[in-house]
DNA sequence: CTGGTGTATGATATCGATAACATAATGTGT
DNA sequence: ACACATTATGTTATCGATATCATACACCAG
């Protein structure tokens, strides 16, 4: 930047303003130091400002996985909302293990981002005692947690799915079955599967019948030996609500196979609203979540909590939910 | 670090030392740092690491969007690569638009990382320009580029295809068709409609047709309207292979909903093996490739061209392609 | 013509670590 | 017992920018 400065005959700081788009410059030395800057190469170093501004322009965002078409659109979401303040991301994969989750936090910390992200309410303590120490405002997205650290930004999955539940009855059916939500460690499931299980209460019906799945990640597989063990346990099953659209496509799949009819034998609904759900054969019934809303969001609401005062302030935490919609399709 | 090293009563560079794993600090010593770090909860900074040992820590990665699980993986693959060494990665997304990739380009400079990772060969000339003046590696992945920059790992799309249409061959099929390919920007499509129409001429087969789709991102929604257009203008057809497997089956969905079946009336190839494909109905013959491999690999090369030597050397860029393999399943 | 206001620029200290070199303490072979 | 290698530690300068305060000059109202 001196050799810069040099060519242009100003001083460093001159240059360093005409380059962050200080107004204060005038138009004559910035256009001196532009082609200044072109002539040597010259490219701004952004980790040396990040250590005398104290603003390194990080956000860090963690996610269970990547493998995971929701949470790579909320995250493409976070980047694209950052993005305009010229904020960069750096990701990490728990995969959805709270011990990665903590290591990566303390991994994070290190590069000193201006805020944090992460997926879930559900953290280890010693995390959790790390983040309260930390002066950098963190965002819990996706579930809405009992007990938030600072923002929230999420769905209420036991709501979304009490709303199915609701619709599957108001359809016709009674006799409805849930698949996924084991109990060690899928927190996201066991949400949803407590809706389910509150709203086969409310509503009156005769029974609630969950199949647990294991832990995370769920993927397409699981749906079919599901399936399967539901039937086998509950023959008189008239519709099956799955943790996630992925598995409720492997159910239909398997019905495929073993010639059970969606809807008449069998209606599934899924989670997630997932681009194939649209076009699979029947087509899926599910619960749209906005994962590019939920991401944009969360990005908007960082750059308020990070734009204003350092401190962080409890009175003004936020905990926004983003609206669900349910969707009916053939599969019901 | 200085309160550290006042507590423990040391020097702040044995601390550092001690922080970053020197061997050459005594047990005794590296005991009382560590205890004096978790008493004043002292965090250390890498960005003024950074700084003074201009080493970032930081790989870029480029990648025309995140909605595809290919690239999804990919990236996964490479984080997990780097994570060993403790290296981060900055993502940034192109959208396809090599203007837009110029600009991340840049931007990711100033972020000094060590090493930028490309998806895809084609580039603008100020972006080749700007990447050639740099002193870190670069790395193309995906495609393998007529020109690379300096290294590259990736797959020959044109040579996946012709394997593909010979097996079709081989099964029987003559009138095999193309979706996928547009002019305008796909670059990737372009290189695989090229190998299928070499390998129609190779094998001596009556007719090359190809259906264009328009420019990425290429999803469900394009195979059914691409599919009736085929059928429009070539009706004796009775193989399509596509561009990516998300086109495949749209186009065995619009199969469903017209009638047509799947396999006898129209075969049907995609390419990527997702993980549906595996699952749907019927089940997709596709070309697989190993997507969470090639994000190894390029992980792991990356770590090889940082390792070494600080200058570029010509002579050691390397070269890997990955292999793939053709899947056969009911679709065809 | 004077004081006040604003704009454009410069000088210096500093952000928090590490590189490079220096030094002290310990061991080792002959 | 001595030179020499090795290990453990300290000192100082530096990485490349920006915060902060200082300064110079132009402009305008009274």
């Amino acid at each position: 930047m001196v050799d810069v400065a040099r060519r242009a005959e100003v001083s460093a700081m001159t240059v360093s303003r005409a380059l962050n788009g200080s107004r204060s410059v005038s138009a004559a030395t910035r256009e001196k130091i532009m082609s200044a800057v072109e002539e040597l190469g010259y490219v701004l170093d952004l980790s040396a400002g990040a250590l005398s501004s104290k603003k390194t322009g990080f956000i860090s965002v963690l996610i269970p996985s990547f493998n995971n078409s929701n949470f790579s659109e909320t995250v493409q979401g976070i980047s694209e909302a950052l993005a305009s303040e010229g904020k960069q991301i750096l990701v990490g994969y728990t995969g959805y293990d709270q011990q990665r989750e903590e290591r990566l936090i303390e991994a994070m910390l290190q590069r000193r981002p201006e805020g944090i992200i992460l997926t879930g309410g559900e953290h280890t303590a010693r995390a959790r005692h790390i983040l309260q120490k930390t002066s950098v405002p963190v965002i819990e997205m996706w579930d809405m947690p009992a007990q938030p650290i600072h923002h929230s930004v999420g769905f209420s999955h036991a709501a979304m799915i009490e709303d199915l539940v609701a619709r599957l009855v108001f359809r016709g059916y009674r006799r409805i079955a849930f698949i996924g939500g084991d109990e060690s460690g899928d927190f996201r499931g066991i949400d949803r599967r407590r809706g389910y299980e509150r709203a086969i209460e409310t509503l009156g019906l005769p029974r609630a019948h969950a199949v647990p799945l294991g832990v995370p990640p769920i993927s397409i597989k699981h749906g079919g030996p599901a399936v399967i063990r539901l039937i086998e346990e509950w023959p008189e099953v008239e519709a099956v609500i799955c943790v996630s659209d992925l598995c409720a496509i492997g159910v239909i799949m398997e019905c495929h196979r073993q010639e059970w009819h969606v809807p008449s034998r069998l209606a599934v609904a899924g989670f997630g609203d997932f681009e194939f759900s649209r076009y699979c054969f029947p087509s899926l019934t599910t619960v749209s979540v906005n994962c590019t809303e939920i991401g944009l969001q969360t990005g908007k609401l960082m750059l308020r909590a990070t734009g204003g005062s350092a401190v962080i302030d409890p009175s003004c935490f936020e905990r926004l939910v983003i609206p669900h919609s349910i969707i009916e399709r053939e599969s019901t």
